[in-house]
DNA sequence: ATATCGCCCCCTCCCACA
DNA sequence: TTGTGGGAGGGGGCGATA
DNA sequence: TCCGAGCCCCGTCCCAAT
DNA sequence: AATTGGGACGGGGCTCGG
């Protein structure tokens, strides 16, 4: 098959760039003698490649938006086509082909290489000058669901516990929430999970079909809709639902949540949809009438283990929440609330 | 916190759907009672989950596009600020809210469920019926480069050696490419790498600093160049190089192929730019003069491996190709080409 | 390394009933 | 009218794993 | 499970030496 | 003029570690 670099003149270089802008060659070049070396170092670019007459070329990480095509012999470096240097804009590039940063005419602030020209075939190289050089969006996932700018590594190391939680010590116990449930006994009070720690079973439609799921797997063919809403970021560095606008300070919220929109989990018994497994696998129970949590205490059976957790705390009858200004207690905050709202006129 | 619910009206569901269209009652809704159980089961919807009157309700998998927010209350599937159906577009959400397919009117051809809408919050809600909601791209890295849509299971599946190739066996031995190679004696030949198989060291400029590389990894702060061109694909599954137009099967691919436009690998000692570390490492070899390839039979020393194996080659000094016509042998096909083009007169 | 799963936790809303 | 217990579910966080 | 680094292999172009 | 061997790359596939 024919390469398409063969469009590029004769003596078509490899996909290599020399390392450096060339002035035209007086004449009789054809050797690798042209190549000088020597020539003083430069303090960010390090060595000179080559010196030609009183110019000293250095090795660049620049990418020109031009579109100016300039070609270079493989062995010798020899410009074709080649036209002096004309303003231009110069666009950063960083390896994966994204513009991050133009500069007119030369130094880049950033880095104040010299500017090359991007090797680019004869129809994409005619792009206007203007333009970056075909720039596209970060590459990760998150740019077609909401916002992209992927955590720096200073803010992915901050993901540890969220500030605004502070410490939430359990509200009965005072116990931090990761500790084993124990009733006021302190015994371990929930029984062993029913289903055995296994993979769930693919979560079917009625049709036994698992919904469609995995972010990587998609059906082919149809048309790609594209992005029409300019992707502008809320704030910084939170990830927005494209749904409800909610913000979320991680990737994997966001995408927990986006599943409360499509509620991939489907009862296959009624059809209700759930965004999760296992609250689809609660659902289920509602069905089955299996109760596979049990209390202790009074041997009442749940099916549930949030409300056997609720169901525990009757058992030790405490009263949490208090009025501030009648001292009188109440067992919800909900009513406490509409006690306070009502305006507390007596006391306990 | 307020939920955003809160504005759904009096008992705002949770974030689930019943599995039904509902018809409005006639008066009186108000207890469970109303969840007529029963109905025949319809052939991929399974069982009914309401009847009502006349009407049998199944649950669905699709979501319709028309903006109308129809709230369901909790327990009684009733809606609320339901409207009779209006002809609507129907998308095809995957589980992640990829619009994948659209109907007029009802059944989707893929899966023939019935409709029922996006939970959305009003302010989201009224987009414009004829579009999808509030699509985006599929998540992968793919949209902002080219062409997403990944591939299906099928596709992935068929990842293996590439049907394009066939059983591509070595063309001197007839071994399978993957087996070490050995020359003719069946030995062993090639030298063990010279370069222990750590990480390489970070490609440098003379600077010592590396190209900007990772794709995940961002500097922020930047405005966020945004895809102004619209993204269509050029060949299905497949995906496409802004620059040049390429295509390639895989993201990968792709990937790699941008890099020989950016060409983010410098020699330090004469900046020559490369796409591939190893390329580098390669051309590294001629300024050092290291050639740690060596032949087992003539102690011939090589920097490129592949040069080696050329070499291996003629010590078994066998012609590979043939001219049909004159049986005449030739060691390159370039050398059976021209002589088969400019017309195979006489016999051997 | 990243995404997902199963599980944890706490929460809220609703209802029947006392 | 107020309060209580239970049913049902939403959703963030975490560790192990795919 | 996905992605990219290293590594493999095959192939090409050019050139100097037969 | 034809052929050969070698130098220098380009680029896709594979595997394994993160
Ligand atoms: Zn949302
Ligand atoms: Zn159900
Ligand atoms: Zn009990
Ligand atoms: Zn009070
Ligand atoms: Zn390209
Ligand atoms: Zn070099
Ligand atoms: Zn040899
Ligand atoms: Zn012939």
């Amino acid at each position: 098959m024919k390469s398409p670099n063969e469009a590029l003149g004769p003596r078509a270089p490899g996909k290599t760039r020399e390392a450096t802008e060339w002035q035209e060659p007086a004449m009789g070049m054809g050797t690798a003698s042209h190549n000088k070396e020597g020539g003083e170092s430069h303090p960010r670019l390090g060595l000179p490649t080559f010196v030609t007459g009183d110019q000293t070329w250095f090795k660049n990480k620049h990418v020109s938006g031009t579109g100016r095509n300039r070609l270079v012999s493989e062995r010798l470096g020899v410009p074709i086509n080649f036209t002096s240097p004309k303003p231009t804009v110069t666009w950063h590039l960083d390896l994966n082909g994204t513009a991050r940063q133009a500069e007119i005419n030369g130094a880049c602030s950033a880095c104040r290489g010299l500017a090359v020209p991007l090797l680019l075939p004869d129809k994409a190289a005619s792009s206007t000058p203007g333009d970056p050089p075909l720039p596209w969006d970060r590459t990760s996932a998150v740019c077609p669901i909401s916002l992209p700018l992927p955590l720096t590594e200073e803010a992915r190391g901050a993901s540890g516990p969220d500030p605004l939680e502070g410490s939430r010590a359990d509200l009965w116990t005072g116990r931090a929430p990761s500790e084993p449930l124990k009733d006021s006994l302190n015994h371990l009070n929930l029984p062993p999970l029913r289903v055995p720690p296994t993979r769930w079973p693919p979560i079917a439609g009625p049709d036994g079909g698992q919904a469609p799921d995995r972010l990587q797997a998609a059906p082919g063919g149809l048309g790609r809709p594209h992005c029409h809403k300019p992707c502008h970021l809320r704030a910084p560095r939170c990830f927005t639902c494209r749904f409800c606008d909610k913000e979320y300070a991680s990737l994997g919220a966001l995408k927990m949540h986006i599943r409360t929109h499509t509620l991939p989990c489907l009862c296959s018994v009624c059809g209700k949809a759930f965004s999760r497994p296992w609250l689809l696998q609660g659902h289920i129970r509602t069905h089955t009438g299996e109760k596979p949590y049990t209390c202790s205490h009074c041997g009442r059976a749940f099916a549930d283990r949030s409300n056997l957790r609720a169901h525990l705390q009757t058992h030790s009858d405490t009263k949490k929440y208090q009025c501030n200004s009648c001292a009188r207690t109440f067992s919800r905050m909900s009513l406490l609330a509409r006690h306070e709202e009502s305006g507390c006129r007596r006391g306990p």
